[in-house]
DNA sequence: GTCTATATGACGATAGAC
DNA sequence: GTCTATCGTCATATAGAC
């Protein structure tokens, strides 16, 4: 009895190893060839094994699509959830932050994981594979992130940075719309660029005034286009 | 001699009449299979040939990738480059139009086309098919149209209605990240609702207003909000 | 010139031996 | 749990019928 519980769970532990091998290396080649020059061949070449072997880990390759759906979805909710824990915590010691500071901040991390896991990205916010559809399960962490994102909005907007009377479904719809149309621009026109150099992601801060001119609270103490004032 | 010129324009234009058609069904499978579901077995079928007679029409898959490229570029650039002259003729006719109403109009046309023509969209600002560049030909239409995008926002630059020290190349790349953003969102999140019902081709007009807000050379007779306010 | 017949190699997927 | 063998489909290439 005790000699057979032990090796279940080392077998177990080994298989979810496994797993966690397959899903690697399927994001290093989704990474390259893009989501849809993923296949299953590749990954059993780079593991050393034969293709069939992978479905004693994955029923389809569609099952495989999910679980790096969710994986993808998980990763994200965790980096942009841990920024919103620090958002909050650094708002209480310095409450004189701009809107346009805080959301900043909030946009860029979230933007730079976005633009350095193109595979996920991809898979999350594309339709890039004929016939997937992630499931309840493997969508339920977006979904959270999400939420998230509006509880944010809300306390921001208890804590009189967001305009009182701005409806939290739109400012979370604009956001979603203004975040993922800088990621989408950047992977798609200038996929090479990365974070700190491309053309797309270089308009975070500008698309951020003008959010935050939108559905800020206080009038900005920037005058309107002082960046591009500037340059003349 | 004459008599051999005659046949040889009759095939020649068959033969176009051919690669329309083969474009033709190619977009249809991918409106509803989505871009990267393209078959050339499924194009064949449905034109009662073998799939290798689709060899004398295109070298490749790629190269029907690209004149579908070319195909939706040009379309897209046809239907913006018409109202934006019927824009500029009606703010001659009708000069107290604010700059609101003038960029709604031209968004809506934009992000109409892409909602209802989702195979061009997906091919034109996505990256589904592993390793398809557009040839520099294909891509001269899509430059071609980003140029008049601009002149036109210089043109409205010129008659007062965008603020005077605002970079035309910054207002274009953020025009360019919202109406693509809204396309994306709707065609990934929600690519059954259509242009009128559609959650993210709704926030359209507020997402103008905030554009406007921030680009726009004269403070917006509507209130700040207002749209939210009602809701109230 | 246009299309077919045929073949190649890769793919996702299944069945069954070990 | 991994293998071999096999199936059907895919994009692609070539040779030849008409």
């Amino acid at each position: 009895m005790t000699t057979e519980t032990v090796p279940l769970d080392r077998r177990h532990r080994r298989r979810l190893e496994t797993i966690e091998e397959v899903l690697d290396h399927a994001v290093a080649i989704m990474t390259t060839d893009g989501v849809a020059g993923l296949s299953l061949g590749e990954i059993a070449r780079r593991m050393g094994i034969r293709t069939p072997s992978l479905y004693v880990y994955f029923p389809s390759k569609h099952a495989l699509y999910d679980a790096l759906f969710a994986r993808g979805a998980r990763e994200i909710g965790q980096v942009v959830s841990d920024e919103s824990a620090k958002l909050l915590a650094d708002l209480d010691k310095r409450p004189q932050r701009s809107i346009e500071e805080v959301l900043l901040d909030a946009a860029a991390v979230f933007v730079r994981w976005a633009v350095e896991h193109p595979a996920y990205t991809q898979l999350l916010y594309w339709r890039p594979v004929p016939g997937f559809q992630p499931s309840a399960e493997s969508f339920a962490p977006a979904i959270a992130m999400v939420e998230a994102s509006k509880q944010r909005f809300e306390e921001l907007q208890r804590r009189g940075l967001i305009r009182a009377g701005a409806s939290i479904e739109e400012v979370q719809r604009d956001w979603v719309v203004l975040m993922t149309g800088v990621v989408t621009r950047q992977l798609a026109n200038e996929p090479q660029a990365g974070f700190d150099k491309g053309r797309f992601t270089s308009a975070l801060s500008a698309l951020i005034d003008m959010f935050a001119h939108h559905y800020g609270a206080q009038p900005s103490t920037r005058t309107r286009g002082s960046r591009h004032a500037r340059q003349r």
